[in-house]
DNA sequence: CCTATTTTTGACCATTCGGTTAAACTTTAT
DNA sequence: ATAAAGTTTAACCGAATGGTCAAAAATAGG
């Protein structure tokens, strides 16, 4: 039946998602897998042949979620200043449906480099590069900004949305200790990290 | 020979630190480092009982590398903006020479939290809170820092800095693509960071 | 030089882990 | 109803892995 194959496919594919983010490749074990998906072990290897046939598949849907889906963005047709805010927002906000993901990511492409290049490709930053160039020509004049500055505005904003998940373990030790709630913190972080860029590259 | 035991002994935690810096705690394998070490696998054993025990002795070793040797910069008796290039300079710098360890920690602290804990409590960041608190009472004032915005300036620092270096394997890819260089955004970074964190605190 | 202690090794062990196989069970089509 | 095809399982396999052990080699002390 094909309605239940998509069903135990499915099934493992968002169990496999879970361990695997929460393990890594290699901390993550086939048997927790089937476990949490409530089959056989040998039912994996039945759907996705091998362990890296299975990471394969769900670290390019968890890559893709996380670098396509906001990449469009700067594309709009909206200011400089509205992308920024824009750009927070939604990204934040997915993060904290999603706090795992960004360390998992990380991770996995630092220990394996090679494995995101074709990935990373497809998603065209050269393109995204370009469209900002020309589409915010007046702006990025306006705003003092070169294209030997615009790298390191571009890994700001990133770092400034992700960092905080990234560095999760840490920061809700540390935050405990000075009386700071990290919900709150991310809740405030998606318009202070917004005004934070403009204000630091407003002339 | 006591001589030779600290050899011996240091040998393999330097073994150590590398392969488990490489591969992470479950990546790593006892074997690979004892061959590293130029030494019988069993002799890991002799000197560090466990897997377990060897981590923690290596990950304790460079976390405190890591955070004891920066948070006393701001501890000194500068200027605010004098803290603040001063740290991105020393911190970045301290990176290049050790672009792994970023990335290392903070995934062994998201696997494992508990585990960090007793060490964090260690640094006493209270103290580093008060300490900044108390010392720049009118800079904080002049710069519009409220108690409750202060999280979200110390932890855009440590984003600022940290961040390309435990994003380091997307970045170089990203950046061939786009005819960056790695190395000389990082040495730009340590400026640009400074300045962008002094322009956006500026009334 | 001889003995006691420490360091180092090779061989070995138990368990875990990714993966396979053959058979049972289900579904589909005729 | 029945055969063919697809799905699921229990049992099993070989390699890898963390860890042990007893004996050998090196070192230190008298």
């Amino acid at each position: 039946m094909s309605e239940n194959e998509k069903l135990t496919e499915e099934r493992i594919f968002e169990a496999a998602e879970i361990v695997f983010e929460e393990e890594g490749l290699t901390g993550a074990r086939m048997q927790t897998i089937a476990d949490r998906a409530g089959i056989n072990k040998a039912l994996l290897h039945y759907y996705f042949r091998t362990k890296d046939h299975l990471f394969e598949a769900v670290f390019t849907k968890l890559a893709q979620k996380m670098f396509m889906k906001f990449t469009p963005i700067f594309e709009k047709d909206l200011s400089l200043e509205e992308k920024i805010k824009f750009f927070f927002r939604e990204h934040i906000t997915f993060m904290q449906h999603n706090p795992k993901l960004p360390g998992f990511i990380l991770n996995e492409i630092n220990h394996n480099p090679q494995r995101i290049q074709k990935l990373i490709k497809n998603i065209e930053f050269r393109n995204l590069w370009l469209t900002i160039l020309d589409q915010h020509k007046d702006e990025l004049y306006k705003y003092n900004i070169t294209e030997e500055t615009l790298p390191q505005i571009m890994t700001t904003i990133a770092s400034l949305s992700v960092f905080p998940f990234a560095a999760k373990g840490i920061l809700e030790v540390i935050f405990e200790n000075l009386g700071v709630d990290f919900d709150k913190y991310i809740e405030l972080r998606k318009e202070f990290a917004a005004d934070f860029v403009i204000k630091a590259i407003t002339k």
